[in-house]
DNA sequence: ATGGTCACG
DNA sequence: ACGTACGTGACCATT
């Protein structure tokens, strides 16, 4: 039998400051029940108790403030956001079927301690979770603590005891009459504090023995006059600091075993508390509809006619739906006052389209964009983008179908046939879009709706129509030559292993390397060895295979995803045309699909030869213009670095200055190693930076990595205290954002387990800065797209790769497009750096890139 | 469907 | 003590 008790206030505490605030529609505060619910539900998971126990104080709730912890008498009522919490959360754990347990005149810690008498006694094992180190004392081999900390959660053992604080539990009693608490008023020997108390009890491990024996101890004249002076105070510490056993509570644990007696009640309440999360994961099944409506139910009026359209000129905002397949557009639908219209008519579509006086409320508005550029007619109305705005609020989301959207704000669907199920959701999308813009107002973030995303929207969809032309036969024939090469390859990786096997089985691969040829295994992975090219390449010199194998997955990856893999995806044109995706990256940039042509290898020769196959139609050429560090010089302006800032407006070689910095020499002693290495230092501050991983990139030991971090953070001072302070606020707030408002919210910086949470952290100094990046050549993209418009210019833009834009030119526009390219990039955003781009002119990606 | 690997910024 | 830098997508093998 194991029981786990749990310190509820000490918890609800806990729970109440970690989390960012959250409500429910009607007011009431919920987050320190959610976040009571997710720490219990981790403490069952790791602690797999057969019984649970939660215990409360009873008297007017008290909560030891944490700024004054140890510093006053501190008992304080519970802020009114907290205390109103306290009688749901209550309800709550009932329905859940947990067993509260309080005492009148006895406080958490007390009930704490009978448990774990009481299951000593009967041979139970007992773990206590709380937040508190007084229960420490508690620790035996059949008691444990579960602390839970601002850190990490640590489960005390007396071994663990004795490891922190190198003494028994029991003797943490005594460290504490002599150190005092003044929390738990508990006054101990007035000038020795805790470490005098722990070395004290170290020694002589008892305040009696102590006081026996004070005259012959080894302790200085100054603290033996202070523990003379505070004798009785000592003993009366050592009584008043040992936790009460026998609060008269039910300590049977089988009374205590838990059970959710009403599924439905429990998944009411969560609903009307809006702890949706919840019911998923407590599988308590649908979500169930809230117990007051908010709305009226709406039914599903279809009217299958061509659409009413002077009824527009009284309502200005259409909510319409479509799908495209095959360049035709079908179930074209227009919803006007709670009643759907369908038409067969696509010369409605046309119609409303090019009304500037309308707002057309649409999910997916690129493929309309690209549909409308296809038909030549330009799209005039003003658009509202479900998904994008939906994006916006949640950019870590993995789906922004109707149906989720609508069930995460509460809306219902109306029932449908299965012929008009892809209507029922168009009949709320007026609830549904004032939901979503009225959250994209209160964020501040209209502008980077209407005026970067859905503007995008566009370009992203013209790009996609244009593609880019490739040289089908040029491919063809390269991928010929690779297949040559691995057949090669192939046989002479048999022959060097002594067997025939699968080299692109990781699993085949590790057991030939690792077994057969007994080459040593450097790291595992969750499945087997390691083959990844890191650790084959420090094998290198052990075996002839190990190299053939580094070539041989070099041409496969090059041939079978480059070369095989766009053939297949070359369009009747002769073009490629890709996907690009807007609400997919975490951060704010585009994501590039089927093909992907963000990752066309550049960074060695050969894989760069396949660039030399995406072109321009003839007689045009492409011009290509990147950013310049942008990122490095979005964080020099974020966080308004001195140092950073000025080296940019000097135009020095940051990377360079940087390396004076960290190794600590004049610029013209900087070697070339060493600007490499700063450089990677550069890029890693820019990931929220570990020595470790610095020191395995560039081949330094974790030590002298921290060293080259530590002279950067100290040269470059602005940044050292951005980086702290966006992970202070990132606590505060639940997320962080661009400079152009675009948020992540970053729920794993309330994980309990440390890696969530400095993963959290990372991604709080990193987000901001790949994000405004991202948002930056966004706005360059739409002025890019307008300017070639607005001169007339046949040009137009074929491909991002992040900080890269390509541009398809005629010959003769080339000059003209290239400046136009650069001045828009440059000029995207005034910054408190200059921003640089550098653009090139070629007939082909390879020439055209520097 | 998942994991390992490797291509890019 | 524990694992180790941010963001993506495609392909292959394996389950």
């Amino acid at each position: 039998m194991r029981l786990l008790v749990v310190d509820g206030n000490s918890i609800v505490n806990r729970a109440f400051y970690g989390i960012r605030p959250l409500t429910n529609k009607e007011g009431q505060f919920t987050h320190a029940i959610y976040g009571f619910l997710t720490m219990l539900r981790r403490l069952e998971n790791e602690e797999k108790p057969d019984a649970v126990a939660i215990a409360f104080d009873l008297k007017a709730p008290t909560f030891r403030h944490k700024a004054y912890d140890g510093y006053k008498a501190t008992r304080k009522g519970m802020p009114p956001e907290l205390a109103s919490q306290m009688p749901p959360l209550k309800e709550l754990l009932g329905l859940l079927g947990y067993k509260i347990v309080t005492c009148e005149g006895y406080e958490a810690d007390d009930i704490l301690g009978t448990f774990a008498a009481a299951c000593e006694q009967n041979e139970h094992e007992c773990v206590l979770a709380t937040g508190d180190r007084d229960s420490l004392q508690l620790v035996s081999d059949k008691t444990f603590v579960h602390l839970c900390t601002n850190r990490d959660d640590i489960l005390y053992t007396p071994e663990k005891i004795m490891e922190d604080y190198g003494v028994t539990p029991r003797e943490l009693i005594e460290i504490k009459a002599i150190q005092g608490d003044s929390s738990d008023n508990i006054p101990g020997v007035a000038g020795v504090g805790a470490k005098g108390a722990g070395d004290l009890i170290q020694r002589y491990h008892s305040v009696k023995y102590i006081y026996d024996h004070l005259d012959e101890l080894e302790i200085k004249d100054g603290v033996r006059k202070k523990l003379l002076a505070s004798k009785d105070n000592a003993f009366l510490s050592l009584m008043l600091g040992e936790i009460v056993k026998d609060a008269p509570i039910e300590t049977d644990a089988q009374a205590y075993k838990v059970e959710i007696k009403d599924r439905a009640a429990c998944a009411r309440y969560m609903a009307k508390l809006e702890l949706f999360s919840l019911i998923e994961k407590y599988n308590l099944g649908e979500v169930p509809a809230a117990e007051e409506k908010t709305t009226e139910a709406v039914t599903l009026q279809i009217i299958e006619d061509n659409i009413p359209l002077e009824k527009t000129k009284a309502d200005k905002n259409i909510y319409l739906t479509f799908d495209i397949s095959d360049n035709e557009l079908k179930d074209f639908a227009v919803m006007l006052s709670g009643t759907v219209y369908l038409s067969a008519d696509s010369a409605a579509f046309d119609g409303i389209v090019t009304d500037s006086s309308l707002t057309v409320h649409t999910r997916g508005s690129k493929a309309l964009f690209a549909y409308a550029d296809r038909k030549g007619i330009d799209v005039e109305c003003n658009i509202f983008d479900v998904e994008l705005a939906a994006y916006l609020l949640e950019p870590s989301s993995k789906d922004y179908t109707d149906d989720n959207l609508c069930a995460a704000n509460q809306i219902e669907l109306p029932a449908a046939d299965d012929e008009h199920k892809q209507y029922r959701a168009l009949a709320v999308y007026d609830k549904l879009c004032d939901k979503l813009l009225n959250e994209i107002k209160a964020n501040g973030q209209e502008k980077l709706l209407f005026e970067i995303e859905i503007p995008l929207a566009k370009v992203l969809a013209k790009m996609e129509n244009i593609g880019f032309a490739v040289d089908r036969q040029g491919i063809a024939d390269y991928g010929a030559m690779l297949s040559a090469q691995i057949s090669q390859l192939e046989a002479d990786i048999y022959l060097a292993a002594g067997c025939e096997f699968n080299i692109n089985s990781p699993k085949q691969l590790g057991k030939v390397l690792f077994e057969d040829l007994g080459l040593p295994a450097k790291k595992k992975t969750k499945s087997g060895y390691s083959t990844n090219a890191e650790v084959l390449e420090s094998l290198r010199y052990d075996h002839p295979v190990v190299d053939m194998v580094l070539q041989y997955r070099t041409l496969a990856k090059l041939n079978s995803t480059y070369c095989e893999g766009l053939l297949k995806v070359i369009g009747e044109d002769g073009r490629i045309h890709s996907s690009f995706n807007q609400t997919e990256t975490r951060t704010g940039r585009i994501s590039s699909t089927e093909p992907n042509l963000q990752n066309i290898p550049v960074r060695t020769e050969l894989g760069r030869e396949m660039r030399k196959f995406f072109c321009a139609r003839e007689d045009w050429v492409l011009v290509d213009a990147d950013y310049s560090q942008i990122e490095l010089r979005v964080l020099a302006h974020i966080a308004r670095d001195k140092n950073m800032i000025d080296a940019f407006k000097n135009g020095d070689d940051i990377h360079a200055i940087t390396a004076s910095q960290v190794f600590n020499m004049p610029l013209e002693m900087v070697t070339p190693v060493m600007r490499s290495r700063a450089k990677a230092v550069n890029f890693g501050i820019v990931y929220g930076i570990g020595a470790f991983s610095l020191g395995k990139d560039i081949g330094v030991t974790t030590k002298e990595a921290s060293v080259y971090i530590k002279n950067y953070l100290a040269h470059y001072s602005g940044v050292d205290k951005y980086m702290q302070d966006v992970v202070e606020r990132a606590k505060l707030d639940g997320y962080v954002e661009t400079m152009f408002g675009r948020r992540r919210y970053l729920p794993e910086l309330t994980s309990g387990k440390h890696m969530m949470r400095a993963f959290g952290e990372r991604v709080a100094r990193n987000m901001p800065i790949q994000g405004t990046a991202a948002d930056i050549i966004k706005i360059a993209m739409i002025r890019v797209d307008e300017r070639l418009k607005k001169e007339g210019l046949k040009a137009r833009l074929i491909l991002q790769v992040h900080d890269e834009l390509i541009v398809e030119a005629p010959q003769d526009e080339s000059m003209r497009v290239a400046m136009l390219l650069q001045e828009e990039m440059e000029n995207a955003v005034k910054l408190e750096v200059p921003l640089t781009a550098d653009a090139a002119v070629g007939r082909t990606w390879y020439d055209a890139k520097g």
